[in-house]
DNA sequence: ACAAAAGTGTTAACCGTACACCCATGA
DNA sequence: TCATGGGTGTACGGTTAACACTTTTGT
């Protein structure tokens, strides 16, 4: 910002904002949090949790604090996906709006919060209308969210610390929305060293049982190559 | 922007910004336009082009402004890049910016605007120290661009309407900036329809002449399978 | 004994990579 | 004729993709 500009800073009234894309595994599906809005314009109609940046606090915060004040979680992996810009954006004024999506662990979220704000999940291919730009903005985490779980280890943030390798293969399948081959899925965790097999099982799914898996954060560290 | 708000919106005051990475080529490098810095803070170092949002300006429009004001260039391609939001990034007040990359023809910007600025081109890899955060800025536009220069037909930008194989293999070389076996280039350069042999070569840089290609947009929708 | 989910190997097609010589031309 | 840069094909290794049966256990 360096140029002929003492003509937009010294007038300009726009608000700056944060949008939460709130991603969760259930049901075999991935789902969205949304809230209920229940104020004009666009009464009715759900969208994303959002804020307003305070003006000491980093951008990132402040995805953050409106995340907290929703879910009560903390230390949520949350990923700038892009700033919303159009001047006709939001039809209460002039609101830049940059996206951050997030991915929680359903069973610990604070539902006492989420429904005092009237939210909701909802699997992602039966979203309600949302209001403004939301649906772009939901589009775009999720296109993002596409490319970077093949070669990043972001989905096990949808997972406990435990989990087996159907219910991976699974949120694999419910994030890409296509099947996938179980034999071929297997051979390449097999090839990641710090996805650690344990020997207590998950027998709550099966007769038979299938074997827990941990996400070894600091071996991933060393090999680095993630693929999925 | 929904919730637990009233605090930060009516008090707000946060300037919002976007800085522009331009990009050129030449003498088979990757080149940034920079300018230098002629008032304080950091008075004396170099920084990207920016200009704050109009009030009634889409964020895309800001960018093409400020890059219209320092090339004269219009209807250039650009992508936004990321936002850059930490309370104390630029030490002369809150600002958030939201950066934008740019690829221009070296041969068509306007010389007289880009010297009346203090403009300079800078190979990629000798870049004078930046003002704020701008080397982040620049970074994450680079590596940006290496991943996007692979799968979709943007470095186009950077060339002239027709080019030889031998400069495009060139100007690969210098955004990924290592060398790229030519054998194998051309064939996948074969590989796609779209990228139209002229009869026509030029004599310019060599004795025998390198035959000129086109980037055909409209065949180039129909496959949509670019691999580099 | 059977239903239900977990687990296990092999083959063929494709893609990326490495590599060396001839061609056309102007000076 | 020679120096300069333009242009061409093949073989190997690794990765991806397709495919069907056995195992375990609770009822």
């Amino acid at each position: 910002m360096t140029i002929d500009n003492k003509r937009y800073e010294e007038l300009q009234q726009i608000k700056l904002a944060v949008d939460c894309i709130i991603f969760g595994f259930n049901n075999n599906r991935l789902e969205l949090l949304l809230i209920h809005r229940g104020f004009a314009p666009e009464i009715g109609k759900w969208s994303l949790i959002g804020g307003f940046i305070g003006n000491d606090e980093d951008l990132d915060e402040a995805a953050n604090r409106v995340l907290y004040g929703l879910s009560g979680l903390e230390n949520i992996y949350m990923e700038q996906v892009k700033t919303f810009g159009k001047a006709n954006r939001d039809t209460s004024g002039r609101v830049v709006s940059t996206t951050y999506s997030a991915m929680i662990l359903k069973s610990e979220y604070d539902e006492a919060l989420v429904s005092k704000y009237n939210a909701k999940w909802f699997p992602i291919d039966e979203l309600p209308e949302l209001v403004f730009d939301h649906r772009d903005m939901v589009d775009s985490a999720i296109r993002r969210l596409r490319r970077r779980v093949r070669n990043f280890p972001i989905a096990f943030n949808l997972l406990p610390a435990k989990f087996t390798l159907p219910q991976l293969q699974a949120l694999y399948e419910g994030i890409l929305n296509e099947p996938i081959d179980k034999r071929n899925f297997r051979r390449k965790v097999a090839q990641m060293n710090y996805l650690v097999k344990l020997t207590e099982k998950d027998m709550s799914e099966s007769r038979k049982g299938a074997y827990f898996y941990e996400f070894d954060e600091a071996l991933y560290q060393i090999e680095q190559n993630f693929n999925l």
